[in-house]
DNA sequence: CGCCGAGTTGAACTGAATCAAGAAACGTGG
DNA sequence: CCACGTTTCTTGATTCAGTTCAACTCGGCG
């Protein structure tokens, strides 16, 4: 689904506090837009976003991220190039907003900072890996089934399109699985 | 492919000497079974390696290493469970360890190490995610040209059912894709 | 009231899986 | 160096999950 630490929010806080800014967008606001250099990192303290991107000229929503959930444009983050994802929010939501290369500089040469995002890292990688066997080895179904479980008011939170769009399917695949 | 960083082999080696242990491995050799607490890391000096599970009965290779590639069994490791992987040595190969709980208490208090390994978990990370979008998007051919396009001589190195398995298709597909 | 975006449904199509059989390649022992 | 069995790879026929494209429904809301 997306990266959840139980109390993220609060761990940034007492950690970052001198770099992080706080923020409410509201719903329908776009945080940050792609092709941008900005290497925001938003961490959800309330409210759901997404993190989405143009593959062939159509939406794929890359991640959602909800109460303590972290969100930001990934892989561009760490390969210091423009970002190709957009992050919205789907709800009004307050996040704590951190720039990745402020982070970067306030943790060099604090072992126990250094530590702790590497913690963080490692959980985000986890995630990647699972979703990436999860596509490998499961129907449409179950993993639709599957993130359901994980999220049951998904569907009263979010569009079909973008849940589609982040399983990797097409929505009217989604509906007819929906439909029983 | 699998993380590849140039002179990672000699970077492992300049900065973590005490906890290295250099060992050669013969072909079919198994460097670490499944269901095994040993979280060792393995990166290769030479040679080739991949690791693999099982699912559903079948064997599937998630990943392959050569020269300055690191293999080890991953989300294990981090997660201080039980590993479902195996690492087997497909070439003659000469590979350093590092035991991840080792390396995690030597470079603790160390902010400089603790960031160079922070830096290698991005690197896998944002290998993960590639592959991720990878599945996704492209088609088996597609996924078997931009393979081979980045290690040409894997054909001539790796049978046909662990490349397979690693694109996640079946071994008859990729024959038949293959087959031009 | 009529439009608009979101969701559903239908029919035709297709990439890849499955199952089943052969063909090639390979290595080990006589 | 050949003969054998085993493992690896190919080929064929069939099936199926999911896509595509197009039309249709539904619930706001201006």
């Amino acid at each position: 689904m997306s990266l959840k630490i139980k109390n993220l929010s609060q761990i940034i806080r007492d950690n970052f506090d001198e770099i992080i800014t706080e923020h409410t967008f509201t719903k329908g606001e776009i945080l940050q837009r792609d092709n941008s250099f900005k290497h925001n990192i938003f961490i959800v303290h309330s409210g759901l976003l997404r993190s989405f991107y143009f593959h062939d000229g159509k939406e794929v929503t890359a991640l959602f991220a909800l109460e303590n959930g972290l969100i930001g444009p990934g892989d561009s983050i760490l390969k210091n190039k423009k970002s190709k994802y957009n992050i919205e929010a789907l709800e009004t939501s307050t996040v704590l907003i951190l720039n990745y290369k402020e982070l970067d500089n306030f943790i060099k040469g604090d072992a126990i900072k250094e530590r702790l995002i590497r913690h963080i890292v490692q959980l985000i990688y986890i995630e990647s890996v699972e979703r990436l066997e999860n596509l490998i080895f499961y129907s449409a179904k179950e993993r639709y089934d599957h993130l359901i479980a994980h999220f049951p008011d998904l569907n009263q939170r979010v569009n079909q399109g973008h849940i589609a769009s982040f399983l990797g399917i097409t929505q009217e695949t989604l509906s007819r699985i929906r439909g029983k």
